[in-house]
DNA sequence: GCGACGATCTCA
DNA sequence: GAGATCGTCGCC
């Protein structure tokens, strides 16, 4: 693959506007950027879990119809959804598909590629660079997102957190799975990642 | 109003 | 392999 160590340009609405199933191994390599008051970091997406829309996946928080934590899920695309989990940890997704279909990408795994300084100073427990954002709360950590940033329009003006190509994976370098850590719907093979990368979470 | 459980992580 | 730790949602 070529690998480019800088954002390339800017991922529109347009695509992430298709069915998450498209969305995820596309999002692989692709740079996702936060510029906060802190500084920037950016990185390098290699692992990704697609969520079907409500109805279709009893594993999305979208199952059962919109709820107050999943609205921004059946809104129109390219928005973030980040929730919080076990109590204690945040992961972000990025809306897919048209308006109201509900489905979307958990973001599982990333390489730093820029601001590392910033990005270990937000996870100082991390044994090492791979390990800064290998896993869905702690690449949220790295990036600084929270709860505050639920329903973020990453295609918007100005939006703090944007999403570009990266480095473009051939397509004999990705792999697909069973997604990670759901009971129900655990037998779709709706994870995908990058061989042979250390960010991955838990490798296959 | 209540209770079960979770798209996880860390440390032992 | 267990504990941390609490919001969300389904059901009573």
């Amino acid at each position: 693959m070529v690998r480019v160590r800088s954002p390339g340009r800017r991922l529109a609405r347009s695509f992430f506007a298709r069915p998450a199933l498209d969305v995820a191994p596309d999002l692989l390599g692709c740079m996702v950027r936060h510029r906060s008051v802190d500084g920037v970091v950016t990185v390098r997406l290699t692992e990704v879990e697609a969520y079907a829309g409500a109805g279709e996946d009893p594993a999305s928080h979208a199952h059962r119809g919109p709820t107050p934590r999943s609205a921004v899920m059946f809104g129109p695309p390219a928005h973030l959804y980040v929730y919080f989990s076990y109590g204690m940890h945040w992961c972000a997704n990025v809306v897919c598909g048209p308006k109201g279909t509900a489905s979307a990408v958990l973001l599982r795994g990333a390489e730093v590629v820029e601001g590392l300084e910033l990005a270990q100073s937000r996870r100082p427990q991390a044994r090492g660079v791979a390990d800064l954002a290998r896993g869905p709360a702690k690449l949220t950590t790295v990036l600084g997102l929270d709860g505050g940033s639920d329903g973020l329009d990453i295609a918007g003006r100005g939006s703090p957190v944007t999403i570009h190509v990266g480095t473009v994976a051939a397509p004999t370098d990705i792999r697909t799975g069973p997604r990670v850590g759901i009971s129900s719907a655990a037998e779709a093979m709706w994870r995908f990642w990058l061989d042979g990368e250390p960010t991955v979470s838990s490798l296959r």
